[in-house]
RNA sequence: GCGGGCGUGGCGGAAUUGGUAGACGCGCUAGACUUAGGAUCUAGUGCCAUAUGGCGUGGGGGUUCGAGUCCCUUCGCCCGUACCA
């Protein structure tokens, strides 16, 4: 379908709504006078709004940007209007692949690129007329800025957590045991080693051999493919830097709890962080001398266990396994480490073990269990190890089945229809119950005739008694992933020296910049481009000793971590910031951004900020108060009958029914993302050409509710366009004003107007408010005339939505400044109080009239009333009146029959 | 499987939280002004029916004087996640 179908003309004998001139001219005003520079006045309340600050892509802006950005200044403009001070910043999270891959096909320096990107950003959104402090513009790039990107890692590395306090401490107040202190200084340097929040260390990580880099566990979809390519990731064993994010996973959960964020993104985070309670329980390996130690969330089915697994990758099996079973677990294990991770995770298939020949004790009852090995135990979750309960967990049942292992239900979930299939062992339980064959004479354990929450605490207690065991927390979050093989982002401020000792980069050599590179393609191995840089790399000390350079960079995650704290005081050059700057303006007190960080950089953030917090830098333990998702703006699309995709350009509309153009093919109108391929991306700057910023702005508010997904349709923004034209038309012709009393319905209309206008901004509906506005303009326009008071509150509250038309109005009326600091109008309530009701009149639910009534008549004056109207009397005929609801100021309803 | 969200005219969506379903906008219909209209202005527009009226918020059931809204049940779609013991 063709998107240029019609072209905007205009009426060049009247005044008309142009755009063109109106809003460069404003555009120019608030750049020239600076309107939206904020000061630190301490003497306002502040107001934080913060953006999700775009990574500055070559292909420019996309319709999705200007949706957050245009709410969030909308309420900054509001705000500032009700006497906030606020701090609504813009900057750049330009360290990224594209600009270094670019670098590699044709040498640009990505910094050249990432100029250029960013030049054209700032223009795009200058032309949306976003009320930005341009003067705290930041950039991940720039080593003003990643000077103190540097510097946190310094402080993260610098700092253990003390799980007694719950809170990370300077690495100068850990306490070391004698027994290392005795031990010497080696040992000593690595028990610290291993107690900082950020190490270096071999670890299995995920690569992906397109991109020739690391990637976090974050980074990788569900499928076992990169996020940023899509190519799938294999592991490999590297030297690389990690965070003890695990550390703060109870802190993080907690955190959660008092924040104002999207039920999805908190349960996200939760999900990610993994929090499961249980117990650990030592079993006794038969004839190893040895204990087996497994974790559960269900100690309570101790007495159910049948067999026990362990996996492949567990230090133990070499010793487990017996003679005669050697060869096939071996073959077991080399089996399942070829498999991909995809296979391994794959639910579908059957499920996979071997025996490794050898028993356990179970130490509820002393019976002897199998060992298994099977890969459906994974060696990063909890100890590697299980017991084994097929009658009450559905993974063990299905291996049990698989395996003729015996299945000893020992919960009777009572009123079930399965119940005799379950007591049987042939059907899984997990739900509650009444535990029976429970109770062993031997050890004393007997928890038969409880239910799931007794038996658990039960069998703890016992389990703690006797030495066997104790309840545990588990957490599937792991370190955090922080190096990469690339060129274009942060250096670490590391130097490995050649007798082995790591040192940081002291802070008076901070930044530490990148070096200049012919080269910029990573090698095949995992060596960072870095490692080419001969003269950058290698340091010597005073002493004459040699070190090396990190040659891994910080990922992309690291500059967007804490930028929201860089905007609070963006040029001071001797602190990350200003103390009490920090106090005044955090926590933010708005978020906006896209839901697809709910558990990348918003976790990243908020476990960075904590310990930025233990350490006493920032003030607050979180860092965004309110977070809110808009939601994403899709488009149309088209496709056959058999659901192949139509490019837009090749699909015409016939009376509501759309058909291929080549084919004649009757074609279905769908919803999908705007894509390349399918030809329906709308770029913010052919809309603002054609329809203008305001018109954009209010289009893309108008849509529908912020938070939901919804397509773009260009009839839509010629609506929005119509409105600012006859409300420009109407209240900018000075014929329509005039000094007086305002006519009372209007007056009254207008003070609604600003009461909605109000509520739906607070509450982020601009969607309703927006319509609240049109519903003004077309009373106004009906009534022909209104006061000068009228027209300049009418100016003030469309401002936030249409700046430029908001402006234009303000100084058409004779005000020579901003209405940008103009103080938001007062709602005459008075003018709103009402003495009658018009009610509707309903009979069984069925509204069938209108009638008005005093406020103050009572009720049973009103019944009379309304029962004696004729336009009653057909609905009560040969009826009798069962009751009469009256609901003062909104319905009456006459219940008949 | 589990977690989160959604389902209202031809379309995007309203409904101030249990009280007039369909605000506002698009589209469509008719008219006005025009050489012209893809500009602007006016009127109409949930569906069925000639009409008194009937039917309508994915389907079914319930609570209530009254349900888009609450409860039960069922269907469909979207997002996230997954052998986490």
């Amino acid at each position: 379908m063709r998107l240029n179908k019609f072209r905007i003309k205009f009426n060049r004998e009247k005044m008309d709504y142009n755009f063109a001139e109106i809003e460069p001219k404003w555009q120019k005003y608030w750049e020239e006078n600076k309107t939206f520079k904020t000061e630190d006045d301490y003497s306002k309340p502040k107001y934080y709004i913060l953006d999700m600050f775009p990574y500055p892509s070559g292909a420019g802006l996309h319709v999705g940007h200007p949706e957050g950005y245009t709410a969030t200044d909308i309420l900054s403009r509001y705000k500032r209007m009700k006497g906030f001070n606020v701090l609504h910043p813009m900057g750049y999270d330009a360290f990224g692949l594209p600009a270094e891959q670019y670098a590699m096909q044709t040498g640009t320096h990505p910094a050249i690129t990432t100029q250029k990107n960013c030049d054209n950003f700032r223009r795009q959104i200058k032309a949306i007329g976003l009320s930005y402090d341009w003067d705290r513009e930041i950039n991940t790039t720039d080593p003003k800025y990643f000077r103190w990107t540097q510097w946190i890692f310094k402080q993260l590395y610098s700092t253990w957590f003390d799980s007694d306090l719950k809170k990370g401490r300077p690495i100068s107040e850990l306490p070391i045991p004698d027994k290392i202190e005795a031990a010497g200084k080696e040992a000593v340097n690595n028990y610290i080693g291993e107690k900082r929040l950020a190490y270096y260390d071999n670890a299995q990580v995920w690569w992906c051999d397109s991109c020739k880099t690391v990637c976090a566990n974050e980074e990788v979809l569900t499928d076992g493919a990169h996020e940023k390519c899509g190519n799938q990731v294999i592991r490999k064993n590297l030297k690389q830097w990690l965070l003890r994010i695990p550390h703060y996973a109870e802190r993080l959960l907690e955190g959660l709890d008092d924040l104002d964020w999207p039920a999805g993104v908190k349960d996200m985070q939760r999900n990610w962080i993994g929090k499961s309670s249980g117990a650990e329980v030592d079993f006794e390996i038969n004839g190893l001398g040895k204990k087996l130690r497994v974790y559960t969330t269900r100690p309570d089915t101790l007495f159910g266990a049948t067999y026990m697994v362990i996996a492949p990758e567990h230090d133990f099996v070499n010793e487990i396994v017996t003679a005669e079973k050697k060869d096939a677990v071996a073959n077991y294990i080399k089996a399942s480490a070829l498999k991909s991770d995809l296979d391994r995770t794959d639910l579908a298939k059957e499920k996979t073990g071997v025996f490794t020949g050898r028993y356990a004790i179970n130490p509820v009852n002393n019976q002897q269990i199998p060992i298994w090995v099977a890969d459906y135990v994974l060696m990063g979750y909890g100890t590697g190890a299980i017991m084994a309960v097929p009658a009450h967990d559905t993974r063990d049942f299905e291996f049990a089945k698989e395996f003729d292992i015996p299945v000893n239900c020992i919960l009777d979930p009572k009123d079930v229809e399965d119940r005799d299939i379950i007591l049987a062992g042939d059907k899984c339980w997990t739900e509650d119950g009444e535990y029976v064959n429970s109770a062993s004479e031997e050890t004393g354990l007997d928890i038969n005739g409880l239910n799931k929450t007794a038996g658990i605490q039960k069998t703890v207690e016992w389990l703690g008694e006797n030495n066997l065991g104790k309840a545990t927390d588990n957490f599937k979050l792991r370190d955090w992933l922080f190096s990469r093989q690339r060129y274009w982002g942060e250096p670490f401020p590391v130097i490995h020296w050649e007798d082995g000792e790591v040192t940081l980069v002291e802070d008076e050599n901070l930044p530490l910049q990148l070096p200049n590179l012919e080269e910029y393609t990573p090698g095949e191995s995992g060596e960072s481009p870095l490692s080419n840089a001969g003269d950058w790399l290698i340091v010597t000390d005073k002493n004459g000793r040699k070190g090396r350079r990190e040659t891994n960079t910080m990922p992309q995650w690291a500059g967007s971590c804490w930028y929201y704290l860089r905007y609070i005081d963006p040029n001071n050059t001797d602190n990350i910031f200003d103390v009490k700057k920090e106090q005044y303006w955090m926590p933010v007190d708005l978020y906006v951004g896209g839901a697809e960080h709910a558990v990348l950089h918003l976790l990243y953030s908020r476990f960075w900020h904590k310990v930025l917090f233990d350490l006493g830098i920032v003030s607050t333990d979180e860092p965004f108060q309110k977070l809110f998702n808009q939601g994403m703006i899709l488009a149309f699309a088209y496709e056959t009958a058999t659901g192949a995709k139509v490019a837009s350009d090749l699909v015409e509309e016939k009376d509501g029914k759309y058909f291929h153009i080549e084919t004649g093919e009757e074609l279905k109108q769908i919803v999908a993302k705007m894509s390349k391929s399918l030809k329906n991306v709308v770029n913010p700057d052919d809309v603002i050409d054609k329809f203008g910023a305001d018109s954009l702005r209010l289009y893309e508010m108008f849509m529908g509710p912020l938070d939901e997904r919804k397509p773009w349709a260009e009839n839509g923004v010629k609506g929005v366009f119509n409105f600012l034209g006859k409300a420009y038309r109407f209240f900018a012709d000075p014929t329509n004003i005039f000094e007086g009393e305002e006519d009372k319905d209007l007056a009254k209309l207008l003070h609604q107007t600003i009461k909605k206008v109000e509520f739906d901004i607070e509450h982020l509906k601009f969607n309703t408010g927006i319509s609240a506005l049109m519903v003004f303009n077309n009373l106004a326009i009906k009534k022909g005339k209104v006061t000068k008071e009228t027209a300049e509150i009418f100016a003030r509250i469309l401002a936030p939505y249409a700046p430029h038309v908001g402006e234009e109005l303000w100084s058409v009326y004779g005000n020579k400044k901003t209405l940008s600091y103009e103080p938001w109008p007062v709602v005459n309530e008075s003018l709103l109080q009402e003495n009658s009701y018009e009610y509707p009149v309903s009979f069984n639910g069925k509204m069938r009239y209108k009638m008005e009534f005093p406020l103050a008549m009572p009720k049973s004056e009103i019944e009379k009333t309304v029962l004696s109207d004729e336009r009653s009397a057909k609905w009560l005929e040969g009826k009798t009146v069962r009751k009469f609801i009256f609901v003062p100021k909104k319905i009456i309803n006459i219940a008949v029959g």
